[in-house]
DNA sequence: TCAAAAGTGTTCCTGTTACACCCATGT
DNA sequence: ACATGGGTGTAACAGGAACACTTTTGA
C-alpha cells in the first residue's frame, strides 16, 4: 500500500484518529541509537496505523516488521500521547501536494491522532530499515544528539530514553540490543552506556548470571589479545 | 447529553473507535472495592469517550467527574485493550432497542473500540456515583467477589488489581483511598488488606513517616478505648 | 610476557525482618 | 486496669558498593 492509497482511502483499512509510534532503539559502537525517518526538513518516528481486522498488539508488530523487516521483536508500551493538536501540520499538506498525493480536504489523515507509543529493542546489524514512498531517508541517531522532529516526537523519544534506563534494571532485557550471542564484557559495557555510570564488573557479572536468564556457550575466538570471553545467549533460544 | 444523542450523533462530538474505561477503586470496612454499572444482566466499568476538542488527559478526568462528581482525583494509566472483537455485543443492540434508542445500522457505537484503561483511587464517602440513563444501577463490589461483566472488563479489573499491589509499594499513594485526614493504624490496615499479608506495625510507621509525605495534625477524638491515634494528611494539602 | 577475562574474597554499609519492650492515654 | 496507639531497641540476615587479588588463556 503506497502513501497515495493511504491518504486517499486509508479509512477503509485503518481505524481513524489512532496511530502507533515506535521508538526503535539500537546500540552500535558504544552509542545508543534510535531510528528516524526524514520527511521535509525534519524527522519523525517510524509508525503506522491499526488495521480494522487486527488487534493493537498485532498492529505494533506488523508496523515494526514493515519498517525494519524484524519479527518476534521485543516491544514495550510506553505511553499514550493524546493532546488535541496532534495532527499532521500544514507543512505536511505542502509536502504531500508536491509528492503528487491528492490530499483532499476531508482526508482522514487531516484528523487528530491519538498516538500509542511503544519502544523496541533491536540489534542494528539485523535491522533493515525500509523507507516508505514519502520518506526521504532514514538514519540512526545518537540518543543524545537528536535532530529536530515533527510534532511531539521529540518528547516521545525522551520518554523512551527515561523508561529504558529504569526498565533495564528490573527487566534485564538490554541484551536484546546485542547479537544473539554476546559476551559479558559487551553486556557490561552496554549497561554502563545506558546508565551513564561505571558499574563494578565483578558484581555486575554475578548479578547477571544470578538471574539465571543466560546460558554459557563454548568460547569466543575474537583474535584479541588476552583471554577470550565466554559467549552467552538467552536460555531457551533456539540455536542458529 | 443522553444516550440517545450519543448513539445517534456521538461521532460529531467524540473520536470514534476509542474509549476510556476506568477502574474506580475504593476502600470501605476493610474491603477493597470497585465501582461498576449494570446494563442488562451483567456489569461494566464506568467509562466514556474522548471529545474532539479535549486531550485524552482531560477526557479521563471529565469522564470520572461525570460518573462520580470527583475532581482532582488520582488517575493512573493502566494499559491499552485493543483486541479486534472489542465492540458492543448483539445483546446491547436488544437492550438499546428496548430502551427506545434508535440504534442505527451504521451507528458509530457498533464499531470496534480500542480502550484506554485507567485506574482511580477514591474515597468512597466523597464519591457520588451517577447512573447514566441507560445504566440500571451502580454498585461497589469487593475486588475479590466480582460479578459477571461485559466484554473484557473482568480482565481490565484484574490488571488493575495486580498493578495496584505493585504500585502502592513504590508510589505510596494508597492514602488516596482514605479520607483527607487519616491515622497510621488506618493506613497500616489498608496496606495489609491490599497486600494480603501482615506488615510489622512499627517498621511500617517508620517507613511511611520516613517518606516525608505526611504531616501530623492535632490528635483524634475517636471515643475508642485506649490512646487515640494521631491524625495525618498529605503535606501540601490545603486545610479543610 | 603481556593484556584481557573471569572468578573469589573482604570489608563496610544499608535496609529489612521479626521481635521485645516501654510509654502514653482515653474509657 | 485495660486496651489501644506510639516509640525505641536489638539481633539476624540479605544485599549492595568498592576494592583487592588470583587464575586463566590467547596473542
Amino acid at each position: 500500500m503506497d502513501y497515495k492509497d493511504i491518504v486517499e482511502n486509508g479509512e477503509q483499512y485503518f481505524l481513524p484518529n489512532l496511530s502507533i509510534d515506535t521508538v526503535i532503539i539500537g546500540y552500535q559502537a558504544g552509542i545508543i541509537k534510535c531510528l528516524l525517518l526524514k520527511i521535509g526538513d525534519k524527522w519523525l518516528l517510524p509508525g503506522g496505523y491499526i488495521k480494522r481486522e487486527e488487534s493493537v498488539q498485532e498492529a505494533t508488530h506488523r508496523v515494526l516488521k514493515d519498517r525494519t523487516g524484524l519479527e518476534h521483536t521485543y516491544l514495550k508500551f510506553l505511553a499514550v500521547f493524546g493532546k488535541q493538536d496532534r495532527q499532521f501540520s500544514k507543512v505536511f499538506e505542502d509536502f504531500f501536494s508536491k509528492a503528487g498525493v491528492n490530499w483532499k480536504a476531508d482526508s482522514w489523515l487531516r484528523g487528530r491522532f491519538v498516538s500509542l507509543a511503544y519502544y523496541a529493542l533491536v540489534n542494528i546489524a539485523e535491522t533493515h530499515p525500509v523507507k516508505s514512498d514519502i520518506d526521504e531517508a532514514f538514519a540512526w541517531f545518537d540518543f543524545d544528539a537528536l535532530p529536530e522532529m515533527w510534532m511531539d516526537h521529540a518528547s516521545i523519544v525522551q520518554t523512551a530514553r527515561v523508561q529504558l534506563t529504569t526498565d533495564i534494571q528490573h527487566e534485564y532485557h538490554a541484551y536484546k540490543l546485542l547479537a544473539e550471542e554476546f559476551t559479558m564484557p559487551e553486556l557490561h559495557q552496554l549497561y554502563q552506556v545506558i546508565l551513564k555510570e561505571n558499574i563494578d564488573r565483578s558484581r555486575f557479572q554475578k548479578k547477571m548470571l544470578g538471574t539465571g536468564l543466560f546460558e554459557r556457550l563454548p568460547k569466543l575466538n575474537k583474535n584479541t589479545p588476552g583471554r577470550n570471553p565466554y559467549l552467552y545467549r538467552v536460555k531457551g533460544a533456539l540455536p542458529g
